[in-house]
DNA sequence: GATGAATGAGTGTTCATTCAT
DNA sequence: TATGAATGAACACTCATTCAT
């Protein structure tokens, strides 16, 4: 039985499939970072949780900051990914434009670490937010995806003018974000559990109610407001 | 007058006033908390910013928690506080509303600090979030406020029914709040500056016309959505 | 109504008698010092045991050690008051010595703070002792003490000769001192609750006992060891 | 040899051996304790007199506390290891005690941290005392090995009846352990050295005769006070 | 005498990171 | 690849003491 027999034998899997050790490194470091932040995280909570050796996370990543960057750009991809398979275009206008705000919501629902993520990169004005081709490829992609839906709901005749693609993303996203961003200082301000099924699902309605009530609007009745 | 009663006098009105060193620490305490998070934040540069002894903040708030509440609590007080001064009963609904609703875009950009502090107090779940009696109150008034201007705009025939005050405050904070909040990520991804001065002036009104479009729908064009 | 007459009204037992709030600083310091020994005492505790003003606390002792070497001068003098108390000369030599060991074991059992702060003091070096007239004189009494009752035991012929009194005071001391100094260490190691009432009251009997039976020994028998 | 290797190799034997860092650490820290207590006690000093990094304390041992317990748990295993081997059941009781005696006095002696350290966990009530299997063991060891010597003292007709294994042990431990406890405060309050030489050689053998006197009190003498 | 305010020097502990193999 | 050992810089917090009135 050779030495390497032995090693192999115990913990064959984890010993050598570095790939596998490298994204419960990522996996478990999205989670300290999504729950304590990039400066609340430890890297000795990831390393453990992964269950890995400490030194493991520096040979893989070389520290902190780029496990972080690294967890960062994994989260855009995951929710960009998300929207390529929706296959708008199948749809009419306004059916397209509520698969796509459901589809937001949703997201964020399932990928609260998402979440704290933004906010917590915001915090640190984006700065590790790189500009990897692959990122500004698939927000070219986004733009185009909700300029699309919402021409052909011009073309439809059910869409108001002049709508601008990234702002009615910033309002869908506002929209969905902000419920879950902000659900526990809310729930307690207004003693309300935000939190509940039938609090997000009446959420979710409302918010599809908004916003198609805005992309909706009669044109003449636009500019209501002096604004 | 000695050189002796100068410099005493001096030194009195700074160093032997309480209260001063208090709001000193609490301004300077908003300052790093915002740009750094709870666990970001250090002890150390709170007190070099105030320009006291680092034990005078010990001595005042007891540790980091204790003032990163206060810090919270005063910020809370303060958004309160000037929608009290608004006078919205003075105007018609939909002036009204819309003044809130500025109000509430400006409060938030000219308290950036807020939005940074929010979010850090969501990431710990709202458990620094002091039920205070002022606290509570308050945001009784707040939706009173949001609901008063409600039922009168119901009264005259222009908004929509059945919109719940908590869930328009929420969709008006929503459209705020995120565009603050999100504007270093957001402007990355779409190569945008969303921080320029125009581009937050459109936002404003384009904030505006969402939330009037929504509350000022047909209520027989309501539910368009198969929610 | 004076301004003086306002003061007095609510606390004037407290703020009329400096030698009162002297003695309850004494005395909160008494029980930290032997709670915590020297170093592990909180001159904030000491005062807020006091119910008095920590500055008080320097304006009246100085400092920390000051405070601390005055508790150590009471607790001697408290002992040997008692002693000067037992008019052992009354008794004779057997009945006197018994009595005198027994006060010893009683002082210690009821005045535990003694055992710690001699402790402590033991770990200083027994450097805050003060040489002061009365310490000195108190224990030239106490080595008259005990060695008169020696010297009439031995004219009564009942005592073996040649016993140093400070020998005897040692071991007297030692008897009594310990079983209540490592009374914690010796219960857990030997899992037997020497604290209970029943356990004290025997060792006390065995401690004379053993010292009797010492003072006893015929002379002839003396040395049986090879020591 | 390349100068590389040398300065390795050399290096390598003092830092890379954890056993004897931790060793180091321990006697450093026995030191550090029994000189000032565990709340005097200074980590930085305890690093400083091992020689290695403050880190590595936290790193082996958690916390001072622990630390703490582990120099506590090593001291009582030092006296009870040295008890086995004493071989006294070779020996006649009589001489059997005397050298039990004398090989504690002398153990005291030869460890004095040990007196500072057992005061000062006394103080803190016994709760570091960790209840190990070890030190449990060591305990119903050493009354069997007292037990012993008492029960062939009896056969042989010289020992008294009815003495109790652990209360002996207290007599002799008391008499030993107080000499040195209290050394610095009886030679001051008696103005005589205990500390030298020829005072501790006088004071082992009144100790020895103390105890033996005892032992050996004839049955029908024993009782002689009125306790 | 008495008090609240203020401070410098520490104090145990944590942290991200590097070393050595 | 992988790991246990080791480190310097920082960190929140404490402490005895002094200031100013």
């Amino acid at each position: 039985m050779s030495k390497n027999d032995t090693a192999k034998s115990l913990s064959n899997n984890q010993k050598r499939d570095p790939e596998k050790r490298k994204r419960d490194l990522l996996l478990a470091a999205r989670h300290e970072f999504s729950e304590h932040g990039l400066s609340g995280a430890r890297v000795d909570d990831i390393v453990n949780r992964a269950g890995v050796n400490k030194q493991l996370l520096y040979y893989y990543f070389g520290d902190k900051e780029t496990i972080y960057e690294k967890v960062l750009e994994d989260a855009y991809a995951e929710i960009r990914d998300g929207e390529e398979l929706l296959n708008l275009a199948a749809l009419p206008a306004l059916e397209a434009m509520e698969k796509y705000i459901r589809y937001n919501f949703n997201f964020i629902q399932e990928n609260r670490h998402f979440v704290a993520l933004l906010n917590d990169e915001n915090l640190h004005h984006a700065q590790h937010l790189t500009n990897s081709a692959a990122t500004i490829e698939s927000h070219v992609q986004l733009r185009k995806l909700v300029g699309d839906v919402l021409d052909r709901g011009l073309a439809e005749g059910i869409f108001k003018r002049n709508v601008d693609p990234v702002s009615l993303y910033l309002t869908i996203s506002s929209l969905s974000f902000f419920f879950f961003s902000n659900i526990h200082t809310m729930s307690k301000i207004f003693a309300r559990n935000l939190s509940d099924e039938s609090e997000i699902r009446k959420r979710s309605d409302e918010i599809v109610e908004i916003v198609l009530a805005y992309l909706t609007t009669p044109d003449d009745r636009t500019g209501l407001s002096g604004g």
